[in-house]
DNA sequence: TATTGATAGTCAAGAGTTTGATTATATTTG
DNA sequence: CAAATATAATCAAACTCTTGACTATCAATA
């Protein structure tokens, strides 16, 4: 066995925060120290969570996460418009206009032309790509619970209650959203 | 005035992991329904997050995102392997070997073989390097600041340690890492 | 000592993303 | 009604990231 190193690399990439902590602690006195962990630890969770996601899941089945989020979109609102979708998943226009264009010619959705405004166009999922977001949906999901095991039940909730909280603020100080 | 926007992005950006609970729950009944609204929340708040800094902060610098996170990791720790600095930062080897050349093409971090072992290199800060991290790590951590101020103090805490929870409980089911 | 195996860094190909420009179509307004 | 403005989608170029392969070097062992 050669490949079972990954309890020893989480500690040390989570050593870093403190690290981290430490450093800035020493070389700017006035620096927010709460702040910097909450985001060091939010965006190392994310990545930790969609990397795990992404090699469990997704590539093995021939996907991508991205591919993923653009096909729950239509699974869970229906055929969208580019410009819709890019606002429902937080990517650009560009981004959805790209892997809309993959997924086409992987068969999973389906482009339509509106005839009242020629400038639209309308996304759906094929029967294929319902297919294969229904059973990505569910993996996912098991492996999310799995996850989430590892919080109490109350905690999961606080969690994302808080999440959510901090995304609420945004607006009130001008923080920046994709156009 | 046109580009006034983002009050209303936003919201929908966000309801769409509340439509998403709906038809899970028409569909699967049997789904983890509060596992998947952590995930997803916890997804969006990192992207939010992590796009402002990169759009109010690292791009109109002149850098990145993933730029700044390495050289972070060089004014934390001081100089380092490539190997040390991908499980620092998360990053795989080869991203560390991409940006490295970037970087270093900006006079930003310096790279120095190892007489000891032939196999090794070593990255540092230049003069330059280090100046940038500083200014950009002050930059960020006021926008940090920002961000965290739409919770209590005792709020960010609470989200930080459940955040850190959570990770730790990636090795008890075999969650996936990078190599 | 020679072979075998492990480790460090890089390269190559492909996917996704970003910003900024471009094209086509609608809408507003002078 | 015509011209200016706005909107929708796409394109183009540059970056970052991933996996898998490759080279060089060191360590272990037969």
């Amino acid at each position: 066995m050669s490949a079972e190193k990954p309890a020893t690399q989480l500690p040390e990439y989570w050593e870093f925060v403190e690290s981290t902590q430490e450093r800035i602690r020493a070389e700017f006195p006035d620096a927010d120290l709460a702040a910097n962990r909450l985001m060091m630890s939010l965006n190392r969770a994310s990545s930790t969570v969609t990397y795990d996601f992404e090699a469990s899941i997704h590539r093995p089945g021939g996907s991508t996460w991205a591919g993923f989020r653009l096909l729950l979109a239509l699974w869970v609102s229906g055929p969208l418009g580019p410009h819709q979708i890019a606002t429902a998943t937080g990517m650009s226009r560009a981004a959805v206009s790209s892997l809309s264009n993959t997924l086409e010619g992987r068969g999973l959705i389906r482009r339509t032309p509106s005839s009242e405004d020629r400038r639209h166009i309308t996304l759906a999922l094929t029967e294929d790509g319902e297919a294969a977001i229904r059973r990505d949906f569910q993996a996912q999901n098991s492996r999310e619970s799995e996850w989430a095991a590892g919080l109490a039940p109350a905690e999961v909730e606080t969690l994302a209650r808080l999440l959510e909280k901090l995304m609420q603020h945004r607006s009130s100080f001008g923080g920046l959203a994709r156009r």
